[in-house]
DNA sequence: AAATCTTTGACCTTTACTGACCTTATTATA
DNA sequence: TATAATAAGGTCAGTAAAGGTCAAAGATTT
């Protein structure tokens, strides 16, 4: 395993775990040559590692003194909650907020890794595909992630 | 006698039963140039040999630097192991035999209470009702006791 | 002969990486 | 003070490097 992309995910990650700030600035050339790569690949790791869906926000300037600036996933708000919940119910319930959504319960340790994992499983479409129509897989996906999500909050 | 299949899944196991991890990684690829063969086949060994039913587990991805990854067999002493997996695919999955697994599962330490829960809300019934046949559900249910169940299985 | 198991190959999807070309901001200079 | 040079970062299409699927052909067993 462990591809470039990998190891410069890796390396940013420890980055933002060390900073004292909500973010870190990087140069996209500087970090480039580090990992002897072409600029562009540290834009492939941004988009596919770093994204919003995974609850990361990245902002950036060009020009002279340029720079990206990653924030690392802000902490929870109660509100996030009623927003999941409320989607559940009407029809718009969507597998990747709910998977960002995961991922930050998971940081602020209200469950376990494995636990996180279980759940997002369910969100796969894989695993619906061949069995119910398109339209009803995101209806299902809410439901039992509702079922997960109160087994949770019962606890 | 012995088919090139079976040479390969002797292979593999003999990798597997010398490997410090819980798991080994393959290359398709690679591993078929060394059999001769066409990499499809590894595919084949993969499925024959090293299904759920027979208590392995294989994961992989695509993609440059793409790997096949393949767990040694569950611990787990259940003797309806296999009738359990082979029912997850095929229709006649049944929850009730599913949940008896679970407990048993949960009372060798395998899982925590909350994950049991977490896995038994999926195979009730209610969530499905109003959105797919009755026919479906059993089927749904496997499908996603199995996705549960790798998760764990990894673990 | 029929059924089952094995092997193959054509075609598909996913993921990683590169490079040419573009846009924007700052800095130096005529 | 315009303006040219420079110094960033952005985009996107293309290529390469994996692994997946499925049906058909071939081999073996019953």
């Amino acid at each position: 395993m462990a591809t470039l992309a990998d190891l410069i995910e890796g390396y940013l990650k420890r980055l933002l775990a060390v900073s004292p700030r909500r973010y870190i600035d990087i140069q996209r050339r500087e970090l480039a040559a580090k990992f002897n790569c072409v600029p562009s690949q540290i834009n492939y790791v941004l988009d596919t590692r770093f994204s919003l869906e995974r609850g990361y926000l990245v902002e950036s300037k060009r020009g002279g003194r340029g720079y990206i600036r990653i924030y690392r996933p802000s902490p929870l708000k109660i509100d996030d909650w009623g927003k999941i919940f409320a989607s559940l119910d009407d029809g718009d319930f969507d597998p990747r907020v709910a998977a960002d959504f995961l991922n930050r319960v998971y940081e602020e340790k209200f469950i376990s890794r494995r636990e996180a994992k279980l759940m997002e499983s369910l969100l796969r479409d894989e695993h619906y595909l061949s069995l119910v129509e398109p339209e009803i897989i995101r209806r299902l996906q809410g439901k039992l992630f509702e079922a997960v999500l109160k087994v949770i909050l019962k606890d």
